[in-house]
RNA sequence: GGAGAGGUGGCUGAGUGGUCGAAAGCGGCGGUCUUGAAAACCGUUGAAGGGAAACCUUCCGGGGGUUCGAAUCCCUCCCUCUCCGCCA
């Protein structure tokens, strides 16, 4: 969310950044908005300062024993008067939130401009993709030849954009979470935290998946207001939801491990084979709570404790600068790292590190106390995946495939599979 | 699931219809004293919105209601605690 403030004072200069983006704010309609809410806002206010002083009155002249009937008398008709003006006030407050609510964060100046991602700026490439001696098959081939990938079964049990994983691949996957977690908490400085799967709507409204892109989660059937969490950015930045924090606790660093739930709603017929997109995924996730002035260090940062970890797996990857097109809702900058998948003969996105600056602070009312100012401030949240472990997973299998269909356990990873080496077909 | 007790400022905790945004204590900040510190004493100390300012408004778990007036009464939801039952 934006602050208000900065549209009122100069709409027409935020219009011109958020029309940047392929937003186009409705002027006239805010304009208006604020216009009679100022004016109704005044006048609920003096009607309010009215009733109180009068209400004294009558306290004060009860106490002293007079007549206070034509005192209230006097009174008469003014609650009545000022229930319809505040509840005015109250229909305008809400038409306005729900507008802001709506309103994308505003782009960072190194930005670049663009449609779509045909427009993202490559920043570096890291790592050479492998030659290989013999064509060199997808993930889906290599994990049914090895029979420990599923999607029939998943399919049957649950549906389409389902897997099933068995044996030393399912080990395997809980090896790059160990190995991902144990990183970013030893080298990085990072909290490990563990949080709820499912989360509510105010939460979804910090930070940004609400009220606009609901057709993207699950929610769960029943009284209960709760969905899927779409990604651990939810439940990890809403622990500073509603809180005033002190200013020697910032930076906040926290990882965690969760499953991830999508429904992936208008993206039929795209990334339908394989485990690139699916309903259920695993992903650690990186969250830093920042001192605004330090929130642009912290995405180069976050976006290279990432990095680390593509580096030892030895992905080859390359870091993008998203453009203004591609650049997501609530975020100010945001850079993918995107691993090389040989059978794709493509880059594909593996992680996304975003800097919201006060965005999602401003809707979670996260602030810490300035000690030069004595005030409370927003805080920034800078986030990114640290790695979507089922990409990572797939990317392994096809970059470090072998001809015979077995595939090489990365050297970081052998210690979490008792010094296994490779992943073959007889093994489990 | 059943029965009961609660949710008040950074914390503890008073307040059951009227000058209550809220006593008191702790903590924080400033000062006096001191070579310095501690102690003691004095002062100060919540958040949000509107306004150039004076100042005004709102907020005592959330929402709604009664009343001239609600932290206080009523309804409803959420959360915490105790006991019983059930359970990974």
């Amino acid at each position: 969310m934006l602050e208000i403030r900065l549209i009122r004072d100069d709409i027409d200069a935020v219009a011109a950044r958020l029309q940047k983006r392929g937003f186009t704010l409705d002027i006239d309609r805010i304009r208006s908005l604020e216009e009679e809410r100022k004016q109704v806002q005044v006048e609920t206010q003096d009607l309010q300062a009215e009733r109180n002083q009068r209400s004294k009155a009558i306290g004060r002249a009860k106490a002293a024993g007079e007549d206070i009937q034509p005192l209230k008398d006097e009174i008469a008709g003014l609650g009545d008067k000022l229930k319809a003006v505040s509840g005015r006030l109250d229909t305008l407050q809400a038409e306005l939130d729900t507008l802001l609510l709506s309103v994308p964060n505003l782009l960072h100046d190194s930005v670049p401009e663009g449609l779509d991602e045909n427009d993202n700026v490559e920043i570096r490439r890291i790592g050479v993709p492998q030659a290989f001696s013999f064509s060199p098959r997808d993930h889906v081939e290599l994990g049914e030849a090895l029979g420990q990938l599923d999607f029939e079964r998943a399919a049957l049990i649950a549906g389409s954009r389902f897997a099933t994983l068995n044996g030393g691949l399912a080990r395997l996957q809980r090896a790059l979470i160990q190995y991902m977690l144990d990183t970013h908490i030893e080298q990085h400085g990072y909290t490990e935290v563990y949080v709820p799967y499912l989360v509510n709507s105010e939460s979804l409204k910090g930070t940004g998946q609400l009220p606009k892109f609901e057709q993207d989660l699950f929610k769960i059937d029943g009284e209960s207001d709760y969905y899927l969490i779409p990604t651990a950015e939810v439940p990890v930045t809403n622990l500073v939801r509603d809180q005033i924090l002190d200013a020697v606790s910032l930076p906040q660093r926290m990882v965690t491990h969760t499953p991830c739930f999508r429904s992936e709603a208008g993206s039929y017929g795209k990334d339908t084979r394989g485990l690139i997109r699916q309903h259920q995924f695993e992903k650690v996730e990186l969250v830093q709570i920042v001192k605004p002035e330090h929130s642009y260090e912290a995405l180069e940062q976050l976006t290279g404790h990432a990095e680390v970890l593509l580096k030892s797996l030895e992905l080859p990857y390359r870091v993008m600068l998203l453009c203004s097109g591609d650049t997501g809702f609530s975020a100010a900058k945001t850079y993918d790292l995107e691993v090389w998948l040989p059978a794709q003969n493509a880059y594909r996105e593996i992680s996304s590190c975003s800097n919201f600056e006060s965005f999602q602070a401003r809707r979670l009312k996260a602030r810490w106390r300035n000690p030069e100012t004595g005030k409370p401030e927003l805080v920034h949240t800078v986030n990114g995946s640290g790695l979507a472990v089922g990409r990572t997973l797939l990317a392994i299998m096809e970059n470090h495939q072998n001809e015979d269909g077995s595939i090489n356990i990365p050297a970081v990873l052998q210690p979490y599979m008792r010094g296994q080496q490779r992943l073959e077909k007889a093994s489990s």
